[in-house]
DNA sequence: CAGTGTGAACCTTTTCACAGCA
DNA sequence: TGCTGTGAAAAGGTTCACACTG
């Protein structure tokens, strides 16, 4: 049963997290884990874990820690990935491809079912088992296939595009790539991950670094606002 | 001159997204734009803009808004983007090659400016006019190209080792995409971009979504925690 | 008077610290 | 005794609402 109160969102994305490192665990034979094994695997504080893992309901045992086997089914069941979703992916350029291709999509609950591209060039073409089809023929190929989770990968200018093709489609989320802000009707969830941008907070804090190596040599503190 | 506070690393990430809508503008010729209208062309609230804008300090004039170049100008220079940023990418498989690719990275101030992978074969190859070359030589590659940025793009398995050896070469920002929790010395930066876990986040969303259906087509609300 | 700049309220997320249980 | 589960406090981020100004 899904929770009537939904889970913070860092809270799930963390238990996507935790889900990798647990699921590497089981694999190397751990049968239970404590909430600072797992902090540490993650990358996270233990009282995170313990916090975001009481979300689901009280799964550990005092004194020893969580049974693996057990948590990596709850957080499964939570996270609705107790069978893997068909995924449509708009735009198989260099990102598209690569998308199509990763094989993190595969080990944790995806499966790419269906490629399009506006470019007739592109069209016939296979990546993996899957040929890539018009984007015209979004609707059928989405409907035949279940697929409920759309991707951009398309450039910035034809993304709000492959938005409408794909809501028309009747998909209601959407994982976007593209450097756009992208509309949608309501009812419809669209993420976006911007490469640029995260090199750009990376930029921000080396430049400070810069800054502050700078002034540790001999120069004095600004104080001022400008 | 840089601030002694730093932003907030929300509004920094939306400082960029700014950035992206102003420039478009300057090339639509806008000359000023009201909080109004940036927050609406990137997608967020007015007091929103507002409020990051004014970590910059006050640029804006009451009545009228801000002015588009100026504030194009402070956006750059806060981030530190005044000159562009090469940087240095660690395997050239699929996402290698969107990456160095991408030209949203050169519009926004990065330059890829050095390419390795461990694959021997894909050793020699070239990816615009960069050639790829082995790890090995990563050191002397970054120190020639004054490279501060390193970005990994290699399988989970061998990500640690592609992150020591970007630290190994005096790098102290890492963006990693491969999906594994990577340690560094304190003083290096490393984010990450997991892009399996933004799928999973919007299943979570699409799941619950599904939910909510099912219980509105007649189905009984559930109020139980379990 | 349109639109900025900003305290204050509000909400979310993280951290703390410890009671309670195996 | 060791480690979970969780209230309570703190920090961080967002929204509100309005004084102020060009």
């Amino acid at each position: 049963m899904v929770r009537d109160r939904p889970i913070p969102e860092a809270t799930v994305a963390r238990l996507s997290l935790y889900l990798r490192v647990l699921i590497d665990l089981v694999a190397a034979g751990a049968v239970t884990i404590s909430s600072e094994s797992l902090a540490e695997g993650a990358g996270v504080t233990s009282a995170k874990v313990r916090k975001d893992l009481s979300f689901l309901g009280s799964y550990g045992t005092r004194g020893k820690g969580y049974d693996v086997a057990y948590l990596v089914h709850q957080i499964q069941r939570e996270l609705g990935l107790t069978q893997p979703w068909p995924i449509a992916i708009v735009g198989v350029g260099n990102l598209g491809q690569a998308l199509a291709n990763f094989r993190g999509f595969g080990e944790r609950g995806f499966r790419v079912a269906v490629l399009v591209d506006a470019d007739p060039q592109k069209v016939g073409g296979r990546i993996g088992d899957v040929e890539v089809r018009p984007v015209g023929e979004l609707a059928p190929l989405v409907a035949e296939h279940r697929v409920a989770i759309g991707v951009i990968a398309t450039p910035a200018r034809a993304a709000q595009e492959a938005a409408d093709a794909l809501v028309g489609a009747g998909i209601r989320s959407i994982l976007n790539f593209a450097p756009a802000v992208l509309t949608a009707e309501p009812g419809v969830t669209i993420r976006k991950v911007d490469l640029a941008i995260e090199l750009q907070i990376l930029a921000y804090y080396e430049q400070r670094k810069a800054v502050v190596r700078e002034v540790r040599r001999g120069r004095p503190a600004t104080t001022s606002r400008s």
